[in-house]
DNA sequence: AGGCCGTATTCATCGGATTAATTGGAGCCT
DNA sequence: AGGCTCCAATTAATCCGATGAATACGGCCT
């Protein structure tokens, strides 16, 4: 095996092991490199890779860190797989969001706090006032998007949850479903779907907020796929 | 922002883009840092990071290879994230497993082949060969229980949804559960779960097959709680 | 005591040299 | 002619040493 992955491996059992504690900081370059017998070079190409992936932090001028190892962290980076497929596979990103969203969102319904509810309002406000003028600032539409679903899970309870939740759907993702929703009144229908989740949310009632989350992503799902069957689950 | 992660976003926008294709060949080393108007050094650095996230790789005296890019090899490597946490945290892990794999062993049910429903019986039959030796080889069963959820989960037709189960409970995970049923007849009652489902598979029955890998996960969250409420789920 | 500045520490980047592994083809044997 | 062996070119892997840049910390001044 290449001296760079061995490196990456041996600190990674040491993280394990416990031997390396988040927020605690390494050797520096030289001493590290001559302890685990290699050229600063080959420990920087394995400090890069794990930095890659939110284990290490590096602080110019200072040192290298372990980070906090939360999950959120350790799993953002992810959404870039999401933003790499198109076609079919999209489809089974948006299948892991069917699964996942609707537990995430009636887990929230009980437990997020009123400011962050009100601020969901606020999110939904801006988004109708966007999606009336012409023509529609998608970006900032998408935007409004991924906040709302993001200000949601991340009140789920399980920040393992809220991360692949997150992760299931990047930037790039979401600029695609929404560019993608050409057919009038689309956009409107969405936004109703939003507002759906929003109302099951403020009457802390999490079957309903499960069930119109699942609605909204199936909404989504058929929309890309031109299957939808019927006009809307935004009314009661 | 730094020469390594501009070069590293760079070089993922370009496979965003489609300029770089899986399995294309990258120029090499020398080239492409001329062409980025870095050092080799800190091109090396970009790439064995993204080797690292598995969207690149490297051959020594040959060149550097986008990969496949499929979400099962870049979604690995994330169990790394769940043998870190112990304790609650676990717990969190654990809950992700019981919303995917019911979902993922009722799509399997239809779908997967006789051989490999005939190896998945073959692995039950070797795990309860093993659980009643003295002493008991732990790591092997550790191996075969890790065989049997992958195969399962292998063919739930969901690549991503496959993935992220896999990655929900690592080589360390799986060892600290199996370690921590001390209490008698718990190895037996997990095995008696898996048979379970294994019998759901064989009568490709997805509501069966759902709601008794639902009862393993719980099983297995509740023998590490402490909370197991009653007898076991193996029988009918 | 509080703010400013300089110096030491540490990572970031660079350029070059050497080593090792793979590939592809030339040349040889059958 | 077909297949095998060995060699040379290509390319990544590793190492070395030097310079640049950002931060932290202690001493100094006010």
């Amino acid at each position: 095996m290449g001296a760079v992955e061995t490196v990456i491996d041996t600190i990674k059992q040491m993280i394990i092991d416990g031997q390396l504690r988040p927020g605690q900081r390494l050797p520096i370059e030289k001493d590290l490199a001559e302890q685990l017998g290699v050229a600063r070079n080959t420990l920087r190409e394995a400090v890069r890779a794990l930095t890659a992936m939110r284990v290490l932090q590096t602080r110019q001028g200072d040192g290298t860190y372990v980070t906090s190892l939360s999950p959120g962290l350790l799993l953002d980076g992810m959404s870039f797989v999401a933003d790499l497929h198109h076609g079919e596979e999209a489809g089974h990103f948006l299948h892991m969001r069917r699964l996942l969203e609707p537990e995430a969102t009636a887990l929230a319904a009980p437990r997020i706090p009123e400011p962050d509810l009100a601020r969901l309002g606020h999110l939904l406000d801006e988004a109708e006032r966007l999606a009336d003028k012409d023509p529609v600032d998608h970006e900032a539409l998408v935007a409004l998007d991924h906040d709302f679903h993001t200000l949601i899970a991340s009140h789920c309870g399980n920040p393992v949850l809220a991360a692949v939740i997150q992760n299931m759907s990047g930037r790039t993702v979401r600029a695609r479903i929404w560019r993608g929703m050409t057919e009038p009144g689309a956009i409107q229908r969405t936004l109703a779907e939003h507002r759906a989740v929003y109302r099951a949310l403020l009457g802390r009632d999490p079957e309903r907020a499960r069930l119109y989350a699942a609605m909204h992503v199936l909404g989504v799902e058929e929309s890309l796929t031109g299957m939808r069957s019927f006009g809307g689950a935004g009314g009661e």
